[in-house]
RNA sequence: GCCGAUGUAGCUCAGUUGGCCAGAGCAGCUGAUUUGUAAUCAGCUGGUCGGGGGUUCGAAUCCCUCCAUCGGCUCCA
């Protein structure tokens, strides 16, 4: 007999041998119905594997992530059978499940097309009502090497190879079988709903010196009506995405002939852009920040000493030619050489440290044209760039600081649902960094002790750093759950030796100050990006372009609305009028849709009374107002909005 | 950069197997209307059908090429 332990605490014998599907069965048959796959002692395993040990169980279904994970990983052994099944011949890669779905790299000898979906959707639930199981098997490494060696499958043998010797699985789902860890569902027939979303080429093995295969993705469903829910949901994102509304909302544009990734900022997203960086502007004066102001271009020789021509590549600098050859400059990709030599413009004392050096510095990277994506990755953008130099033993206190200012940035614009990562280098190939190991041990310390001070939640990631340092990056997901970075700390010894940047210590010699670059928005660009879509362009009342729109009910009473319009402005309330020559009707539905927060209501009432009939955005009539009651409204609200910094 | 798809008016889109001067709605302009909480009516303007080359009696439609956009891969703020 073994002891199986509850989620809820309560413990159970069974046989040795039991499964956890059996285990459902014996509380209920309709639990045993919804089991996809079960935890033991943390490890998920199928639902039909026998458990010979004393644990905790959990018996994962669809409302798990768990159970999501093996049902998507199942149906992702189902479009392979069914491609199996329609084009014979074809080769394997991988077909994981992921966040919402699951994909398949497939090597086909003729590429396939999107109008082939469909056609491949039927056969997966054709082969899924047959209620095919996926069983395991254990064989041996040499056997499945065999296996794959007659078939000829490249991909699988080089995925074998690199397994350790010893026993491998196999899943076996009707006529498929595929080298896999599982775990899977234990049969195809609670597949019911299929969509393949989408078709794209993929590196093998994610190294673009490889053969490119084909990636088909899809995503799988209990029940049809999850499948529409979830097709709903993509559209209605689809409505958020920043580049449909920047252009909506007049914020920003491309033009082919300044060229791709290079936006224009119109007026409104200029003005938007403007009020982000003065509130960030003033937040950093607060924590004793400089601003400084540096050229857009900077010698060769700048990025050279910095390290980072040698770690980038020239190619992806973009050179500026001058008539005089022995001369040349680049476009700058980063502040950071430029304000290190602005520490270099004078001898620094420790009592001046630390220094910190602000700057809404523009950059050029040459990324490539696959890469381009509205406003969240192009070719020249505006960091919120600031470069502290501080002593060894200020260094941590710093950093905690810097994580105070961006999680009061998160919090005065709402956003809740981030991710902290520690980007630590990669210690299989420290190559790729610049640096001693004791530097980066200490940096690296650094970083993972201020944020556990600060009672951050992280994950750790492996060769995520930057070249010259580890970092903590947040991260924020956009409307169709992309995950962008967008505020970046990262913690640097390497610069300030590079460019001999000292500080005289109170014994009078010479100490090495540290640097900590950090970006709390990131890039304007993405984050305005990331703040359209997280906001669905109704902006917080601070920052929106404009605040207020007065609607005279009709021409003659565009003098009382006008009157308005200038009072509100006197008090600092961005305030239009829509004075067309239209019914209100219409008027307010123009304006909503432009998404501005109040509406402003005026006709003969309102002129004879000197008020204004208020309506909010989204949410109808409020009844009317004097312009004074009006007035104190609004700028009560905006000040609400913004919480002072605690000191 | 790579794989795949797309590109028609300022915006959103029609345009059948190549065949009359390329269409609609919205926006814009002009006029009428003077309006009370999500679209008043009428008329008009506007397009080298992404650029270039080719096939054809004839090309938005077929072919080549370049450019841009979109979905991924890789890469990154």
């Amino acid at each position: 007999m073994i002891k199986i332990t509850f989620p809820d605490g309560n413990t159970k014998e069974y046989a040795k041998g039991i499964t956890g599907f059996q285990i459902a069965e014996s509380i209920s048959s309709r639990l045993a119905q919804d089991i996809l796959c079960v935890g033991l002692n943390g490890v998920t395993i199928d639902a039909d594997m026998p458990i010979t040990t004393d644990g905790t169980i959990k018996l994962y279904k669809w409302e798990d992530e768990e159970g999501k994970h093996a049902f998507w990983h199942s149906s992702s052994h189902l479009l392979a059978a069914a491609l199996q099944e329609l084009y014979p011949g074809i080769k394997f890669g991988i077909g994981p499940a992921i966040e919402n779905g699951f994909y398949y790299d497939v090597d086909f000898p003729t590429p396939i097309t999107e109008a082939e979906l469909p056609k491949i959707e039927d056969k997966m639930l054709e082969i899924a009502r047959q209620k095919i199981e996926f069983k395991r098997r254990e064989i041996s490494k040499a056997e499945a090497l065999d296996v794959y060696n007659k078939k000829g499958d490249e991909y699988k043998i080089e995925l074998l190879t690199a397994l350790e010797d010893g026993t491998i699985t196999f899943y076996d789902s009707g006529a498929f079988t595929d080298l896999c860890r599982g775990p899977h569902i234990k049969s195809s027939a609670p597949i019911k709903a299929v969509k393949l979303t989408s078709i794209a080429g993929a590196y093998w093995r994610g190294n673009e010196n490889n053969k490119m295969l084909t990636r088909i993705y899809g995503v799988t469903f209990p029940k049809k009506s999850l499948l529409d829910e979830y097709l709903l949901l993509l559209e209605e994102a689809k409505k958020r995405d920043h580049r449909k509304l920047g252009k909506e909302l007049e914020l920003f544009c491309f033009s082919d002939k300044v060229g791709q990734g290079l936006p224009l900022w119109l007026p409104k997203g200029a003005a938007l852009r403007e009020r982000l960086e003065n509130f960030l502007k003033n937040v950093q004066k607060q924590y004793g920040y400089q601003q400084v102001i540096t050229p857009h271009i900077g010698m060769k020789e700048l990025y050279v000493t910095s390290g980072h021509y040698a770690k980038y590549g020239k190619d992806s600098f973009q050179p500026i030619h001058t008539p005089n050859d022995g001369e040349e400059f680049l476009l700058k990709p980063m502040n950071c050489p430029h304000h290190c030599e602005i520490y270099r413009s004078k001898p620094r004392s420790y009592k001046d440290l630390p220094v910190r050096f602000a700057e809404f510095g523009t950059v050029y990277r040459y990324e490539m044209s696959g890469e381009l994506h509205g406003l969240t990755r192009v070719r020249g953008f505006t960091q919120d760039d600031a470069h502290l130099f501080c002593r060894p033993d200020q260094l941590k206190d710093e950093f905690k600081k810097v994580i105070d200012i961006v999680l009061y940035i998160f919090k005065t614009l709402s956003f809740k649902d981030y991710t902290a990562q520690i980007s630590l280098r990669d210690p299989e190939n420290k190559t790729k960094y610049i640096g001693s190991d004791e530097n980066w041990e200490k940096a690296q310390n650094a970083i993972i002790e201020a944020s556990a001070e600060k009672g951050l939640q992280t994950v750790v990631e492996l060769g995520e750093a930057a070249f010259y340092g580890p970092k903590l990056d947040f991260m924020v997901k956009d409307a169709i759950g992309r995950k962008w970075q967008l505020g970046t700390i990262q913690v640097d010894y390497n610069l300030p030796e590079r460019f001999d940047l000292t500080y005289t210590g109170a014994d009078d010699k010479q100490y090495r100050p540290v640097m900590i670059h950090r970006a709390p928005f990131g890039s304007m660009e993405r984050f305005v990006a990331v703040l359209l879509e997280h906001t669905a362009g109704k902006f917080p009342l601070w920052l929106a372009p404009d605040q207020v729109v007065v609607l005279p009910i009709s021409e003659k009473f565009n003098d009382y609305a006008n009157e308005v319009v200038k009072k509100l402005n006197l008090s600092d309330i961005r305030t239009i009028i829509d004075d067309r020559n239209e019914k209100v009707g219409r008027k307010i539905r123009d304006n909503e849709l432009k998404r501005i927060p109040f509406l402003l209501v005026v006709g003969e009432k309102e002129a004879n009374e000197g008020t204004v009939a208020v309506r909010m955005q989204g949410e109808g009539d409020k009844g009317s107002m004097t312009i004074a009651e009006f007035t104190k409204t609004v700028t009560d609200l905006v000040s609400g909005e913004i919480e002072p910094i605690k000191s």
